[in-house]
DNA sequence: TGTATTTATGTAGTCAGCTACGTAGTTTTA
DNA sequence: TAAAACTACGTAGCTGACTACATAAATACA
């Protein structure tokens, strides 16, 4: 498809990756559509937490989840609208908002257990390729731990 | 660093792979700087592009850069200011508005080459692990030609 | 040759994340 | 125990891509 862009190799990569997760993004969101549920991809990663750890604060559902607060709250509060989660203030600490999900989200949870096995399989078996994808991102978000891009490019020779 | 979402494996995959593209754009940018040179990552396909092909045309080089074309003009119009490029009309095609470098963009690509080495340097150091993360980028860009996310789930059983 | 279709470009508005900054509770410490 | 520092949350506005729609030139065809 592309020409050039390809050809420049890895310095594009940045390019690359974000269109790969633009392109799988919106086939999710078809999918969702395709089962006649109202989900959004982007509620993912919040809805799962929530469903695995029952009541947590902005905070740390932000950290749970690896975006910032504020990205976190503006999903948080898509997510009040549509009524899949409930929040009240924390007793103990008057500064924390605790959320949960709701009877809906409970709900939506269990209807969507069986679609999210089925895109598993079919993610599954698109990245299952010589170069596991997945594995590749966990090992270079390991590399960047011990040394990112920025810090790298400064030390050569 | 964020634990659920990680766990949570593949269905998390576009987030992850944004949040890789974010991270490299950015130490991108730092670097640039840290070269005192005045150049945004995005800025790399066009230019890059321009630089190998001379002469093109809008459509010419949303379709080399893989970019939607208002995407491109928004980049090109920034490049134009910038002076890095220059732009003409095509005599035999009044529609067609053709674009090349400026000498200051020639200029800047020469002062450039160096530094993308480097890049280039630092991201195979960075990624090449095991799995080689280009290389699982390509194969799966493969593997969505000959049938895509949505298509997959679909079929599954 | 005039009309319909296609192609090239442009504009407006959306989207999913971000940073910067502000306020209000909580904790620490002099 | 009051001031300082820290933490949790919120708002505003930016960014870099997108889709949808509009317009004008070129081409095809009746």
């Amino acid at each position: 498809m592309s020409n050039v862009i390809n050809e420049s190799g890895i310095l594009a990569i940045s390019t690359r990756l974000q269109r790969l997760a633009d392109t799988l993004r919106k086939d999710g969101q078809l999918i969702y559509k395709a089962h006649g549920i109202e989900f959004e991809p982007k509620w993912f990663p919040v809805i799962y937490t929530l469903y695995y750890k029952e009541t947590m604060s902005v905070m740390e559902i932000a950290a749970g989840i690896g975006y910032t607060h504020p990205s976190t709250i503006s999903l948080l509060k898509e997510l009040e609208k549509q009524k899949l989660i409930r929040s009240r203030k924390d007793k103990r600490d008057e500064r924390k908002r605790l959320l949960t999900l709701s009877e809906k989200g409970q709900e939506l949870v269990q209807q969507m257990l069986p679609v999210w096995k089925r895109m598993e399989k079919a993610l599954t078996a698109l990245t299952n390729t010589a170069n596991n994808l997945m594995a590749a991102i966990e090992e270079v978000e390991a590399q960047m731990e011990v040394k990112g891009f920025y810090e790298r490019e400064r030390g050569i020779r």
